[in-house]
DNA sequence: TCTCCAATTGAAAATAATTTTCAATTACGG
DNA sequence: CCGTAATTGAAAATTATTTTCAATTGGAGA
């Protein structure tokens, strides 16, 4: 995940190692929340002002294809981005403050072979997601609220 | 999910059953498949010429409010809908035709306690959806390539 | 270290997607 | 039927994303 592998997984691909690609996979390595691509222009600007959107865009396709970040899905307000640190990794993400939480083993295997011989259908991707509140802001909204 | 029913759930949120509501859900319950607003509007405009694409976009937040259609996500070209006929279902789509099957029994109830239990956050909603072929492209896309 | 060139970049413009406005219309309880 | 709150669709406004293209840059190889 460290900038010595990004430079080796993007040399296979015939890529380059650029101060705009550094920029957005650490911030959004360091975020440890979702960011739409706006919040990540915002945030990687402060350390690379010239850093352009479209930029950001294209390197959040690359990071994907790469396995870098992953996109999360909502309910509406669609597209946030998230790192991951495993290959095949699913977040857990706080509906209040959007932290994003990485897990792997998400043992679908029992639900897709029943499927497969139910359906006929040949699965092969798999897309899930969960949502909720993190440990503190879960302590947060217990805890009586204050003032006004 | 019969107009009957419908008309039901419309009026205890004080909505009405109108001619464009009843198209947009025709539309999806009918196509058996995904369909994106804009292709929603297309086919749903055919039954019903004079409907509105903005109309369109508050139909499916509508319906998706009541639990007669999904969301359907995509890595790329996010944004489509499919008709549901349970409470709790999820989508099995086929990445040729599109044709999305639905269902239920998504058992992450081990995964979720497992979960809670390690990050101590409070799990409350999940997105899953599986992606592959559906038995009829799975078999064209195994037949002999044709001229050409 | 220097060269060369494919890959990359960002500004600007073009597109696509979605939402807001608002005056006219419609569903439906009474 | 009436009265009225809910709904609608066209048009305009916003937002999100992609395309263009000339200038710049990373890095493989000399
Ligand atoms: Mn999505
Ligand atoms: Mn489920
Ligand atoms: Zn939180
Ligand atoms: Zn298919």
């Amino acid at each position: 995940m460290d900038r010595v592998t990004l430079h080796h997984d993007l040399r296979e691909h015939h890529r380059k190692l650029t101060r705009a690609r550094q920029a957005v996979l650490e911030i959004l390595t360091q975020a440890n929340r979702h960011l739409t691509p706006a919040a990540v222009y915002r945030k990687a600007k402060i350390k690379y002002p010239h850093l352009g959107l479209t930029t950001v865009y294209r390197t959040l396709d690359l990071l994907v294809e790469l396995g870098y970040i992953r996109r999360i899905h909502f309910a509406d307000g669609c597209h946030s981005y998230a790192a991951t640190a495993q290959a095949h990794g699913h977040h857990l993400v706080c509906s209040v403050c959007g932290r994003a939480e990485e897990f792997g083993n998400c043992d679908l295997e029992a639900l897709m072979k029943s499927l497969q011989a139910k359906t006929g259908f040949e699965i092969s991707v798999h897309v899930l997601e969960l949502m909720g509140l993190c440990p503190e802001c879960r302590a947060k909204s217990r805890a009586p609220k204050r003032k006004k």
